[in-house]
DNA sequence: CGATCGATTGAACTAGATCAAATGGTGTGG
DNA sequence: CCACACCATTTGATCTAGTTCAATCGATCG
């Protein structure tokens, strides 16, 4: 079992170590929600994986848009930069943790580069099919089965997120999400017990929505 | 500069053999277009890049729906598993030519992984930022600028591939697809000498389409 | 030169966006 | 402890963008 080491707490952000099985020590930040963790433009040094909360990756274009790139998870890593300079913004969704493995290139970094690109490929070959769907219902639809898998539950998910991420990473409005979500509720799909707690009570009836 | 050595050509499939200047060779095989190199579902051994033509990657759902992956350009790996199967399908769209690095996890494999691992999920990443454009114009334009990045060109680009297939990939059906090229054209922006080429007239009126 | 398949165009319909108002939940101050 | 204010979310009504279905056009291949 691994353990955590808590060593201060001031103003919502924390220094914690990860003590690894092999006694080797990783820092792990804790934050509350809605820090931000790095910005857009600032010089990609590290590379992070979630331990716990969720963290989300938006960037704003030329234009002045906003753009989320994704939501990730624990046990997820993100912070992969091919140039020198981070291209999305990270910034956490409640109260989150995260583990910082040091400079990509570091040898800290090697071991988990090595073991956690392929699944970072997988998990982002999953969210493109997501956004690929056609209609608003398979979108929804395959957003919240892909929450099933990612949190590793049967029925209960979490979204700490506000309604208009989530619109804005699905490319729809806020009041789509929210009518599908009730549709969703009417047909006993899910049933949402709090704004950021979602039961699919139903999952098989989720994947047939997708891609229909 | 690098040279191939061409061994056979026999119904549309050839073997060559890429001569890397350490001397070290590489195996190329040539595909006729609409060539399957392989199936989802298929035991996944090997690592594979494009060194001419396009390669589409596609799956089909438990519902027998098909979804575009993403079309592959030269320079671009896929193949990348963490499962011992394949979970998309591989077919080249026009006639292309295809480099085998070998077995994921062999040596021969390592390097390559190594240096085209990042590269790949950032290729994902801005294939992702298509996909959230919330309208069929943003969708159509940041899919052309896309291509103009990744083809490596000022104005030209190819699109080998069917407006079928481009459709299914962003998630709008055919005829909006061949609407919105068409409302393109009339403004300007663009003009399609024949179907599978387009000359971008005014890149940064496509840009400014883009998420708006 | 016809046959076939993909692409385009047209017309009707529907899903989703937009604008506007109402609701609900949370934190603050009285 | 309650009332108010603020924000996110939901709901409603209207309008537009995109789909669907159908027909036409165009290119490729026997």
């Amino acid at each position: 079992m691994e353990e955590f080491q808590l060593h201060e707490y001031a103003g919502g952000i924390a220094m914690a170590y990860h003590v690894k099985p092999n006694g080797a020590q990783a820092a792990i930040s804790i934050y509350s929600s809605g820090e931000v963790i790095y910005r857009q433009g600032d010089p990609a040094g590290g590379l992070f994986s979630v331990t716990f909360g969720c963290v989300m990756l938006s960037r704003v274009t030329r234009t002045g848009n906003r753009q989320i790139s994704g939501f990730f998870l624990p046990g997820e890593t993100f912070g992969w930069e091919l140039e020198p300079e981070h291209r999305f913004s990270a910034e956490t969704v409640g109260t989150s943790s995260v583990q910082i493995h040091g400079p990509i290139h570091s040898p800290q970094a090697a071991e988990w580069r090595q073991s956690e690109l392929v699944p970072s490929l997988t998990l982002l070959r999953e969210q493109l099919m997501i956004l690929s769907q056609p209609t608003a219902d398979s979108r929804v639809a395959a957003f919240l089965d892909d929450q099933l898998t990612r949190q590793h539950s049967a029925h209960r998910i979490q979204l700490p997120m506000h309604r208009f991420d989530i619109a804005e990473y699905l490319g729809l409005s806020p009041e789509t999400v929210s009518r599908v979500l009730r549709r969703f509720g009417l047909m006993e799909l899910i049933n949402a017990p709090s704004i950021h707690v979602i039961d699919v009570l139903y999952p098989e009836g989720l994947r047939k929505i997708c891609s229909r």
